[in-house]
DNA sequence: TCTGGGGTCCTAGGACCC
DNA sequence: TCTGGGGTCCTAGGACCC
């Protein structure tokens, strides 16, 4: 049995956490720089407001109808998550944290024995409201897929109070009658329209459908889909969990960006950022795609791409950061204004099972790097960091509406007044 | 003033090789 | 009429998720 519990509007029901006087209205957060709106609280829901849609363009209907807004406060949902997760793990002692809302429990031997599921996913709520004033929806399902669909039934559907089970053949069909077959994890909005084209317009019409034949129209997740959808597991624990391929760090600048420095210094902060996560799960590049470009929206739209390849590959974000020194002129170029940047590694192996080159001389010291995390895990982020890391604020993210990071900064601690 | 997120995986098609 | 193989690697773009 597996369960997948994720937060209600994760990130409006964090800002609600220190600030019960908006609790029950309509709030909204926006990306970085306050660029879209991508999280909204079930009363804005209620007013029909969309999600990633530019702030700026909806910024006049939000006033008319008294919503609140706030810009992402990262550090605070971090931390508000972790305390979640905390909480959810003590209910099983096989968790994956799939994002920072979302996180999968297995339930094997003993742990399945459970009778009531729903019970059980009651208390989970119970305890996460108790610890956090976070509210929570709990699908059980045979399969990762099955949860999943549990949980829009427990979060979004009529009479099932925030917890949905589907522990057979019978249950999946009353709950996926229900629910449209887009609302089935990996399938969209393109793939919601060809299927509709024909006659699939339900997840329970998706679930009847041969896996072979899906996979010819469509693609292998289509096929894994509608397996995972009849209850056999396509997507096993290990390949739930399994360590990313790539991974990228890029961010838009809050000003644009024309001097060489600053996009440099941007470029390596992304370094630091991939290399950190590269280290977390293991696997170290052969290869990294840096890029910068001026705004999409602008016409002469300006896009360099480069791979750097490394001689052995590598997690240490000082080597990634020398990759990017060299890769700089063919980037930059004079005139520009840079909208985004970032990088990616692109090509991943294990460091268990890494080739090293018997005349490589430049070897990366992962001892460095590893006290490198753990005084910053220790002491905060950005502790400790490279010299040519961000040091210039001026292209800092655009946060106007930003509330207080009340969990993780002194000055922002709530004062209760007696 | 002028505004437009971030991350991951898959696939079709092109280039190139023998 | 007019036709032509098979494999690998690379890349851009599509699609999905939150």
């Amino acid at each position: 049995m597996y369960a997948l519990v994720d937060a209600v509007a994760f990130y409006a029901s964090a800002e609600t956490v220190f600030d019960p006087t908006i609790r029950k209205r309509p709030v909204v957060v926006l990306t970085n720089n306050d660029g879209c709106i991508c999280a909204t609280s079930p009363e804005a829901r209620k007013l029909k407001i969309p999600k990633f849609e530019p702030y700026f363009k909806l910024k006049p209907y939000l006033e008319q109808h008294n919503v609140i807004v706030r810009s992402s406060n990262y550090e605070l949902y971090a931390d508000l998550s972790s305390r979640m997760m905390n909480v959810i793990g003590r209910f099983c002692d096989n968790q994956y944290i799939y994002s920072i809302d979302e996180s999968f429990l297995q339930f094997t031997g003993f742990a399945s024995i459970i009778d009531d599921w729903h019970a059980y996913g009651q208390q989970i709520r119970l305890a996460v409201w108790r610890e956090t004033k976070l509210p929570v929806g709990v699908g059980f399902g045979i399969t990762p897929t099955l949860s999943k669909a549990a949980n829009h039934a427990a979060k979004k559907l009529d009479g099932y109070n925030g917890v949905a089970v589907i522990n057979d053949g019978y249950s999946a069909n009353e709950v996926l009658a229900k629910m449209s077959v887009t609302d089935v994890w990996g399938i969209g909005g393109r793939l919601g329209k060809k299927l509709n084209i024909l006659g699939i317009h339900t997840a329970l019409d998706l679930k009847k459908q041969s896996p072979k034949t899906m996979r010819k129209q469509f693609s292998v997740v289509v096929e894994r889909t509608v397996e995972e959808l009849n209850g056999k597991i396509c997507l096993s624990w290990d390949e739930v969990k399994q360590p990313k391929q790539e991974i990228f760090s890029t961010r838009s600048f809050g000003e644009r960006i024309t001097d060489v420095n600053e996009l440099k210094s941007s470029l390596i902060t992304h370094c630091s950022i991939v290399g950190k996560k590269l280290r977390h799960q293991g696997s170290m590049t052969k290869r990294l795609m840096i890029f910068a470009h001026s705004s999409p929206h602008e016409d002469n739209f300006y896009k360099r791409n480069f791979l750097y390849d490394f001689p052995v590959p590598t997690s240490d974000s000082r080597i990634m950061a020398n990759a990017v020194s060299e890769v700089l002129p063919h980037i930059f170029n004079e005139g520009v204004r840079f909208y985004k940047a970032g990088l990616g590694a692109v090509d991943l192996c294990s460091e268990q099972f890494m080739q090293s080159d018997l005349f490589n001389t430049t070897s990366d010291n992962r001892k460095l790097m590893d006290s490198l995390d753990n005084i910053n895990k220790i002491f905060g982020k950005g502790t400790l960091r490279l010299a040519s890391e961000q040091q210039s604020q001026s292209w800092e993210m655009r946060r106007n509406f930003l509330s207080p990071r009340y969990t993780t900064r002194w000055q922002d601690i709530p004062k209760i007044q007696c």
